[in-house]
Parts: structure tokens; sequence; C-alpha cells
DNA sequence: CTCCCGATAT
DNA sequence: ATATCAGGAG
């Protein structure tokens, strides 16, 4: 039996509160800085979305935007043409099909050629503040070694901690458990000396899988 | 499974 | 040198 209630306590004790480290000011803004972020740290999303939002305020100005220009600017967060390519896209497809707004629904963003799951739920979650299991590579890592899923899959691991957590929790703990394994529940050095779970936790004792 | 890809920590 | 980083598509 899982303590839901506990591990957020305890995830707060460390983390302070539930909160989404990427910059943004709307859900335009959160729908670049989630595709731009992945493998690639927040910090570098960060730096580049500071003068990349000064320069593109609206959906136009990336569907606008000559290519070349736009792998440009975003160039140091890595994979810049599938990005620049996926921004233009997803661009495109908001104005033409979603009347120019982002979604506010997981399964309609995720059918968007460049929006997976992750960012799906990124975005539902922190521009709307509803419901959200952010299975990112901090989650998946985190709540395997806490043993609060046993699946590998991300798909399977949101579904399975969509039953499990109760929906007013889903979007703080899913925010506690990426800043948990940013900070401490590393994948390289894990600090367990700071970790307040280490009790429910069996990777500290038996180590990785 | 592979590819996309630059920056940073170890 | 190499592993890893708020992933997603083919």
């Amino acid at each position: 039996m899982i303590e839901i209630d506990l591990i957020i306590e305890k995830l707060k004790k460390m983390h302070g509160e539930p909160r989404c480290e990427l910059k943004f000011s709307n859900p335009l803004e959160l729908t670049v800085a989630t595709i731009l972020s992945a493998q690639c740290t927040d910090e570098r999303v960060n730096r580049v979305t500071e003068s990349l939002f000064k320069k593109y305020k609206s959906l136009e100005d990336y569907i606008n935007a000559p290519i070349e220009e736009l792998e440009e600017d975003i160039r140091p967060t890595g994979f810049y043409r599938n990005k620049a390519r996926t921004l233009k896209n997803v661009a495109l497809e908001i104005k033409s099909r979603h009347f120019g707004k982002i979604p506010d629904n997981i399964e309609v963003l995720a059918k968007i050629k460049g929006i997976g799951r992750k960012s799906a739920n990124m975005i539902v979650g922190c521009a709307y503040n509803r419901p959200a299991i952010i299975v990112d590579t901090h989650l998946r890592r985190v709540a395997k070694r806490i043993g609060l899923t046993k699946f590998d899959d991300p798909q399977k691991i949101e579904n399975d901690l969509k039953g499990k957590i109760p929906e007013d929790k889903q979007l703080p703990l899913s925010l506690l458990l990426i800043l948990h394994g940013r900070y401490v529940c590393k994948a390289r050095n894990p600090n367990c000396k700071k970790c307040e779970l280490i009790t429910e936790c069996d990777y500290s004792k038996k180590g990785e899988r």
C-alpha cells in the first residue's frame, strides 16, 4: 500500500511547492518550451526561450519564419532541425484545425504530430491547471525506484498512476517527482543521503533493477 | 529499434 | 571518452 500523501509531504520537504521550471507566460510559450525540452535540460531551454519569446509571439511568427532562421534561433537545444520543423508544423496545425488556440485536452494535443504524451500532459497540466501525469525520463526513473509503478513503458506508467492517484494530486505529484529526479534521485549518483523517501525506497537497498 | 544533436557533468 | 539530458517519429 503506497501512501501518496506521505510521499507528497516528503517531496515538498525536499523541494518546496510543486512547480514547473520551464519559463512561460501563456499556453503557446509552454508548448514551444516543452517541444524544445526533448533531451535537453530546462536550464538550456530557458536560456533559448528568453530571447526566442521576444521574437516569436504568435502562431504566425512560427509559421512565417524561414526554417533556417528558426533553426538558428533554437540550435543550442539540440535536435534543432526536427524541433524547428515540429514547431512550424504544430503552429500550422493549431491555427488551421484548432482555431488558433492551444487545445486543453490531452488526447487532442497528443494527436498533433510532434506532441507526444509527455508534452500533452505538461501543457494541459501546467498551462490549464488540469489533472496530468507527466511521464518524462525523471518521473519514470523515480517512480520505478520508489515502487510507485512496476512498468517501464511511459504510457503504461501513465495509466497505472492515473488509476492510483486522486485527480487533484496527479499534477503536483508529477511536478514533485520530476524535481526530485532532477535534483536528488538523479540518473547518475543519486543523492540518497539527502532523500526523505529512503525508507519507502528499495533502490538504495537493492541497487537498480 | 534507430535517428535526431548540442551542451554539460562525471 | 562517455553518459545523460522535462522526447517523439518512423
